[in-house]
DNA sequence: TTGCCAATGTAGCAGTCGCTACGGTTATGA
DNA sequence: TCATAACCGTAGCGACTGCTACATTGGCAA
């Protein structure tokens, strides 16, 4: 190869375009508005990146890793804290509301775009079932089934509360029911 | 007036696109196919209904998922009972699982296109967390407040549940989440 | 230095979008 | 019966879509 492919950039142009989708959303996301709200081309974006629909899988591949920091971020504390930790940064003014609401999103659109954004979406969400079932198989000493239930509880079972506090407002209400749901899938046995 | 609008006509047409809706999905109809699919044309379309974005509001406010018929049908089952075979058709063949996947694009659409989506999304939601809420204070015999965020986790839970397993095809572990959370939610006090 | 190839701009293609203008047909209340 | 408005087909407008062809520039390796 005679000179080599310029990857900052590419990694720029991921970033600045994950960073647009969170906060605008998958379902009207087109080329040349997109192009234009991060400084380049159309043109740029399938040179670097082949077609729309490779852009968005690795943009959703991107926002995937996002719960290892969370995790790894604090590991004395009790799963319950850090589940409460998780569900107020889950749909507080941080940067993880915008990554949630594009998984749920990506989610949504999958159920009836399968092949465009079920694998992408299944992978990204398995990068958060994964790591917590891990994490509360080794806090609270059970098997890898019962972790696994008690993971899926936790991030869908908040996803599903996250999307209620989006759409209806309703935090008190929300905030109450999260607390049940963190109390059921922490709980000892 | 001379002629009265035909509004038989018109209900058929709005039946046949909360169909074709709710098996295909919100975020790429378009009215050629959609017209195509139902046996007219995108001119009577509009005809009809004014805009798409009526159109699709008029959709939603009809197929709102009832859950008022399954609460009524079984007034003798636990509330625990009752949950389970909501989750049961949720996720199962039946009817109400398009229904509920169209609620759960709807509201996954109105995290950033609110105007379009954000009223209907709402308002069908507040059709299931009511009535849950109402059934759980009877049955359980607990306050308002804590009805709600016991209905909040059953209702908002069970659907983030329902979009995993629709995403990742795991059943069994979804199984187990949803009955962890369901115990959680009608567990006395 | 030179030759290759990534990077980037400009134009444009074929298709779809929501929606409308126009005109003809049909049913119905007066 | 007849005027009027609903009904409905055909055609098309302007905007937008993902994507590509072509040309030019410029940096790196040989």
């Amino acid at each position: 190869m005679i000179r080599p492919r310029d990857e900052t950039r590419r990694d720029e142009l991921l970033a600045a375009a994950f960073d647009h989708a969170a906060t605008h959303g998958l379902a009207t996301l087109s080329l040349r508005p997109l192009a234009r709200a991060i400084g380049t081309s159309d043109r740029m974006l399938v040179h670097y990146f082949g077609t729309k629909d490779e852009l968005i899988a690795q943009m959703l591949d991107r926002g995937k890793p996002s719960i290892d920091g969370l995790l790894a971020a604090s590991p004395d504390l009790t799963p319950g804290a850090l589940a409460h930790h998780l569900w107020a940064q889950m749909t507080g003014d941080g940067q993880q509301a915008p990554r949630v609401r594009l998984m749920l999103e990506a989610m949504a659109l999958a159920l009836h775009q399968p092949t465009k954004y079920a694998h992408v979406a299944a992978t990204a969400h398995r990068g958060w079932i994964e790591p917590v079932t891990d994490a509360l198989a080794r806090a609270l000493d059970v098997g890898h089934s019962d972790a696994a239930a008690r993971a899926t509880l936790l991030v869908s079972g908040l996803k599903g509360l996250a999307l209620d506090v989006f759409v209806t407002g309703d935090r008190a209400r929300a905030d109450a029911a999260a607390t049940l749901l963190i109390d059921a899938a922490t709980r000892g046995q």
